[in-house]
DNA sequence: GTCTCGCATCGGGGAAACCCCTTGCCGATG
DNA sequence: CATCGGCAAGGGGTTTCCCCGATGCGAGAC
């Protein structure tokens, strides 16, 4: 609409790589209802982010982590890369604190969820634009409170801080092993395979149960492909 | 082609429901760039969209299949007995044609994916306004090969023997839920949850709770995976 | 040496989840 | 119209979860 009213003064030329085709229109929309600001180039996967942003140097890039093919987070690494001064917005489906970490790890300067308001985007905007970090608020306070705890961030994965025994019965739960069938096989109480239990939820920051189990299983699938 | 033979007509209302803000602006964009469409009403969950149709009587609905809460085939199978002459469009993140089936037979009338060109969107707006059906290419071919095969849809994989009140609790299941937030969650008992899983069990061959968590996250990622 | 700390092992007790069975309702199918 | 599948929900017994400890044991700290 008032794309070209101030010819003076450039606009600040954002770059918009997702792989849906209504969410880059709704996102050209929002940029360019700002007065300063204007979508300069989309691109629906990371070979074409590539060229494009080499085309039409923006000011921004606002990133999809969940690309086609190569992945959005070896996307950021390339950008970064080839332009480190380039700032990268990341927008996720996950409100998962460990992409948001491996997100900011590979260079972005902000991880906004897709489900959040628009002119939440707009805030992670204007504070990267300022050279600020934006995470929103769910995945910030995680991040805070394992710092409190004394585990930094940039500490390799929570799996590490495990111990032997703990790890084991973390295989076992990964391949749907019940509390009982493990006391079994180790040849323990219930008791203490419930405390090894206990434990691993508190290093691994996990709520329930439940969690405890998801992650095992991912963890135990992770690890078999890592072997092949 | 009809759209404007009669220009001084009243547009067609079209509501849209999504939680992401983004998507909605971009597919408000979509739908008002057109002569004879206007977003009458746009909506973040089922219940909102329940009142926002009420209120706005649209021609047209427009419904993403993952919603918070109570999840989106739920939305048009509610929407179905209120008013049975709106035709639904669903979006959706997947391209699995389990998915595609299960909307269709609840009663929606297009299947596009997230993924897809913005004008396929509008194609599949035209087609439904003239009664008829519209699924992606993609899905479109899998179903006939299916019918071909002579593999009536209900026999295939495990999977596909789950009602879509089951397979909406595995979703939730393998994201790490427990049984309580998923009563919360889908506004039901405690023990229907409960009842669900038992069904789960049987059907899917699960000894135990852990057998049970193991599969829905296995089914979880895989599915994510699938779509690249 | 003693002290602390992490690890592994158990127990009590109350809350929650699991598990099996049954019921009622509805809509589709035959 | 009768039966069957899907959905919701309750009763009641069993098991697990989860928050409290507690003990012994080895390893490093001072």
């Amino acid at each position: 609409m008032t794309q070209e009213l101030n010819p003076l003064k450039r606009k600040i030329k954002v770059f918009i790589v997702d792989d849906h085709a209504l969410m880059r229109r709704g996102l050209a929309d929002l940029v360019n209802s700002e007065e300063d600001l204007s979508v300069c180039g989309e691109a629906e996967d990371a070979p074409n982010a590539l060229s494009g942003v080499s085309k039409t140097s923006p000011d921004l890039l606002i990133a999809d982590m969940s690309l086609r093919g190569s992945s959005g987070i070896e996307l950021i690494k390339n950008v970064k890369v080839l332009y480190p001064d380039l700032p990268i917005l990341v927008l996720s489906m996950h409100d998962e604190n460990i992409y948001a970490q491996r997100v900011l790890r590979a260079g972005a300067k902000a991880y906004v969820m897709k489900q959040e308001a628009a002119d939440r985007v707009l805030q992670a905007i204007r504070k990267i634009l300022k050279g600020e970090i934006y995470v929103s608020e769910r995945v910030g306070t995680q991040m805070l409170q394992q710092i409190v705890r004394g585990r930094s961030p940039t500490e390799s994965s929570p799996i590490d801080r495990l111990s032997d025994r703990e790890l084991e019965v973390v295989q076992l739960i990964g391949r749907g092993r019940t509390t009982r069938e493990i006391a079994k096989n180790l040849n323990v109480s219930i008791k203490t395979i419930e405390s090894h239990r206990a434990h691993l939820k508190e290093k691994l920051d996990l709520k329930n149960a439940t969690e405890l189990v998801q992650f095992c299983v991912q963890w135990v699938e992770q690890e078999n492909v890592a072997k092949h």
